[in-house]
DNA sequence: GACTTAATTATGTACATACATGTTCTCTAA
DNA sequence: TTAGAGAACATGTATGTACATAATTAAGTC
């Protein structure tokens, strides 16, 4: 990696890793304890123990006290996803990013809403539709659902020209972020608003953001046609 | 968290992230050096740091080297998505596993495939096509590549008793991993498949794995309609 | 023999220290 | 004024040590 005088943890890890993935330490297997890898490679436990969390979290082994370190028995595939905000989104793709505020009003919400925030005695909620826009057509749907309890300064801020997707994650730092990602076809709403035929196939992103246990917020983003997810990878590589 | 004496990473992580929470720092802002709130806390540098790093893997700060550490200005929704062997993931929710093989065959990828995997010379691979069943219903129909020559052992298992899924990812450990969310129509072939209507909304997950800059696998996973992706929360309260 | 208790052990955490690595700022020379 | 060399600085990494914690194993007791 850097140079070869210190073994640095990433090294170690790629060590341990590779290891693993020429089967040396097959799945089920026990790894040695850190202090014999430590010993064994010329370096501090500290740094072995470093690279094994690293390995943890991953998902690749897992540790426990005086049990050892083991390659895990059924790997799961974890990554990391990063939902931006729409406009840097848009933006990073080279995309002319525009906003447009379809809808606001206050609100009892939903039963179907009320359930998914946990709330026993339902309040009144600002309910906002709005659509994003990239290179002019449509992009992002958006259905959302403020609490004006744990937002109240929303109902002053002028919607038609700050997304409250902006307003919110500036302004309204979250503790708790709940994310779904599924399916539908698109209805008539949807679909009159993206300009899509009814029935279109739309993936949606819902996200529900918390302060402790109040939400603050619940969207659903109907994502126009050809939307995609991407993920950074997570297990081993992460750094450059 | 656990005893006050000694002030624990985690301790002192939640207290700056509280100092954003409470907009103490803003969005923008540049906080004091690891030093100066190791001091002001009465606990080691490295603690901070450890705090830090947490902070800035969640995406709520920017550390640079002198630069400092500043709280991000567009916060970005990070979550972690396990996506866990098919098998495991239906027998969690206390349904029944079942797995049917429907296709096998070696033949030339389609040029689809091999745009995504970065091939420049095409050669045999292993198309393999398969249905995952929760409470014998279809819950997942797979389309698979496997490469022959990352993977040439593939073409001795017997791929009606083992899915090529749970084989693959437990002999052949992968060192990266894409992964792709998207929403489509059912076409003719799956949705005969998962016995739903043509055109019905899919939520498709593409996968790649990789073993170095050698592809190991692509596969479309079509899920049944209903199906949901949820990931688990990164940011700040990742432990219990 | 079954239960409780204590010793053992591997990982987890905190700390102090020394040095490395990039950035940024400053001072100097053209 | 500008460009470049170099000092200053905040974070990053590695190490050694001491102790905490949890899980296992062994010993002891009824």
């Amino acid at each position: 990696m850097t140079h070869g005088v210190r073994l640095s943890w990433k090294e170690v890890r790629d060590h341990i890793q590779s290891g693993i993935l020429d089967r040396t330490y097959a799945p089920g297997d026990k790894l040695p304890r850190d202090a014999d890898i430590a010993a064994k490679l010329g370096c501090a436990r500290s740094t072995v123990q470093r690279a094994m969390n690293d390995l943890s979290e991953a998902g690749l082994v897992e540790r426990k006290r005086k049990g050892g370190t083991h390659v895990r028995m059924d790997p799961v595939t974890r990554a990391v996803v990063d939902i931006p905000i729409t406009r840097q989104e848009v933006e990073q793709r080279g995309r002319i990013y525009g906003y447009e505020l379809l809808g606001k009003k206050i609100c009892r919400p939903l039963r179907e809403i009320t359930g998914k925030l946990e709330d026993s005695e339902p309040k009144d909620m600002l309910r906002v539709k709005a659509l994003h826009l990239a290179d002019h057509r449509p992009h992002i749907y958006e259905d959302r659902w403020i609490s004006i309890q744990s937002a109240p300064e929303i109902l002053t801020v002028d919607l038609t020209r700050e997304s409250a997707n902006e307003w919110l994650v500036r302004n309204k730092p979250y503790t708790r972020c709940d994310l779904r990602f599924y399916a539908i076809p698109a209805h008539a709403e949807v679909a009159k608003v993206l300009e899509i035929e009814m029935g279109s196939a739309l993936l949606v992103i819902e996200r529900i953001t918390w302060n402790g246990s109040k939400p603050i917020t619940l969207v659903k983003a109907y994502t126009a046609p050809g939307y995609e997810i991407l993920t950074s990878n997570y297990a081993g590589g992460l750094e450059k």
